[in-house]
DNA sequence: CCTATTAAGTCAATTCGCTTGACTTAATTA
DNA sequence: TAATTAAGTCAAGCGAATTGACTTAATAGG
């Protein structure tokens, strides 16, 4: 009665779960192909083409597929490709800077709907949630003006914020403790009625990769992130790693030497915040975003002693990531310009040696990926569409 | 027809996926909880009692699971618990060192059956497979006697060894390039019969933990493991993690500092190599493990100061473990005798301050793991029982 | 031009494993 | 001794994939 059950298990399964996953599948199928035909579905998910065409249906039947127009193709009966119906469904993302917020919603296929932008006190939540309730209210309308009958397909709210969160002593300067300790998920779902998931910044960001960008299809990916402050997002076995906590991939705090002294965490050298520092610029100044792209564009002199010296940093941290995780790819991102970010780019090369120095390779050791201010929000709206609609083990089992 | 297919998808699922999972989430939990009812199995996975009791009945039939005497507490009918069968399989794990082999066979419950080993030459594995067979050929001879019909209960054959593989220019001072390109897998697959899975010596290890060490049920744990190199062997979401091309964790290659010049491997000064190397000593004389364990016991002077210097290393790589995976707890292992590794853990205290240093905590940050000389074997047994019982994503889909 | 071949996709019956809900058994408690 | 609680069985039902034959519609080749 009152024991909690002590048993360690997981989660059975039955056709539901099967059923699920099927679709998942599919979905996920012509998410990576653009269009595919029953047949060709069959193929690929390895079920029969009496299974994939109920599915099929079904999809159709939910508006979240739509045939084309049957294409002949050698022998046989022309095929009907099946694509993905975008406004099949709908996600907010949410991102919670220092003293900015970012709403979108997104699609299905992850195109940006409506945005909204807005400025917030950095250490008042509460304050800060009403202004967000506005912003997510004033993107919901406008996604109802639309599209009709969006609100149902509405899957739910991804937040994205810079971590790590649970902290015991959160560092005042280069966090944001206020935010990281109230009850943001809490306040959020109250207000806007939606399924919230929390997340940090660098996480969305390989969300974001991943969906739309150069992760697409890759299953062993880690994207580093420099924005104000700096993190990896993990993408392994094609799924977001989160850690035990939810902080894997929190390298900010990381100590750059085994020494106790003279060991700096990389945050304090490699970050947008430290490059604040360097020029002597106020983070919160407007057109500060314009004024760094039009420095590094000129190649500015202190501009490019922080770069190299970040780069030293970042080159290394691109050589422990390769060392411990054996990633496919390693994505560079930031929420700096992006002339700013290719010259970090540029000068972390030459890569440092690594495992990752294989003689075949099928793609690069280190890529740019996206630098759009946006970013991290379109990938927290992915989140829960994610969630929702790819194959998972968790989708499979039982409540959970 | 000559096209190999490009579309990119994951494989459907149907009622055997499902059935096998279910199986699979059954034993787990009996190995797990020890002995459980069917109502207990019923709760714990989620399934329903029929659905278990048609399971166990089955298991029951194949030999997996026993009944055991009814236990009768408090109200209603009494309860039979089941627990696993250990001789239900049986798995031969293979550790291949630089000089040395040793094999074991593990039952369904990881006790070892029997256990053998020898000398193995460094450079040349088309003589040492001969050796390994000539053992592989004995543990099993040694198991049909134990106990009958238990060749068909033989899941496989894990083997492990140092890694990295697939490197372009292997170190030879500091690996085993001869081993690292032999096609060992084909070979002891030919000449044993078995499915055959290679994996290197930590993720061993980690396995090892994880069925019967530290790790038991933990689900995000790291274990460093401390041998005539150093590597992680990486337990994430519950799975070993190998990364893109199995050398996730290889972290004896990691330098040490961001500059370039002064920094080595953390392989060249936290390793029994680098031991050897301070001492002075032949890693290949005989009686070296019980002369390391007198060193130790003594505090011989020289062996406190590399413990010193090896400490504050893997005091750091401790800080980045934690700071990169968030991991519920990390596990120091070490191919050393336990006097050593005690002193290392004891000599990496205090720990460094990191995300993992929260207000509340189940599992200690760091804590001393197996350091019995055989628990590599064990854990590469484990694998392909791992592999045949265990639920997994990839055991629910379809073929592939 | 006509026929054979190839391939997409449907139809209807089947199968398989989990679910459902009623029932039996066997203990404790009042 | 009767009520209550809980384990476990029975038998029918259901849902989702499977199977194999069939239909449709194109191209290739004689």
């Amino acid at each position: 009665m009152h024991d909690i059950s002590p048993i360690r298990a997981k989660s059975g399964t039955n056709q539901e779960g099967t059923s699920a996953h099927n679709r998942r599948v599919m979905i996920e199928a012509l998410r990576l192909n653009g269009a595919l035909s029953r047949a060709d579905l069959a193929r690929a998910t390895q079920l029969t083409k009496q299974a994939v065409s109920n599915i099929i249906e079904d999809l159709e039947r939910d508006r979240l597929v739509v045939a084309l127009d049957a294409v002949r193709k050698g022998r046989g009966q022309p095929f009907t490709p099946y694509r993905l119906v975008p406004e099949g469904a709908f996600a907010i993302g949410l991102q919670i800077d220092r003293h900015l917020t970012r709403v979108v919603v997104v699609d299905l296929v992850g195109k940006v709907i409506a945005r909204a932008e807005a400025g917030l006190p950095f250490d008042e939540p509460s304050a800060g949630v009403r202004i967000i309730l506005g912003l997510v209210d004033g993107v919901r309308r406008k996604l109802a003006s639309l599209f009709a009958q969006s609100e149902r397909r509405l899957v739910g709210l991804g937040v994205a914020m810079p971590g790590p969160f649970g902290l015991k002593n959160p560092d005042n300067k280069w966090m944001m403790p206020a935010w990281q300790q109230f009850p943001l998920v809490e306040a959020l779902a109250a207000g806007t009625g939606l399924d919230v998931g929390l997340q940090n910044d660098a996480a969305a960001c390989a969300t974001a990769e991943r969906i739309v960008g150069a992760a697409h299809g890759v299953d062993h990916a880690v994207c580093l992130y420099v924005g104000y402050g700096i993190a990896a997002g993990l993408i392994l076995n094609g799924e977001l790693y989160s850690g035990g906590n939810g902080n894997a991939g929190e390298i900010g705090m990381a100590l750059l030497a085994p020494a106790g002294s003279g060991s700096t965490p990389l945050e304090h050298r490699a970050s947008l915040a430290s490059l604040y520092q360097h020029l002597g610029l106020d983070p919160t100044e407007r057109g500060l975003y314009e004024t760094l792209g039009a420095l590094a564009l000129a190649r500015d002199p202190r501009v490019m002693g922080w770069v190299e010296k970040a780069a030293s940093d970042l080159r290394w941290s691109v050589h422990l990531i390769e060392t411990i995780f054996d990633p496919q790819t390693v994505i560079l991102t930031s929420s700096a310009p992006e002339a700013l970010a290719r010259l970090l780019l540029q000068a972390m090369h030459p890569l440092l040696p690594s495992i990752a120095d294989r003689p075949v390779r099928r793609l690069p050791r280190l890529q740019l990926g996206t630098t759009d201010p946006w970013a991290i929000a379109v990938g927290a709206a992915a989140e829960p569409i994610s969630r929702a609609f790819d194959p998972r083990f968790s989708a499979i089992l039982k409540a959970g």
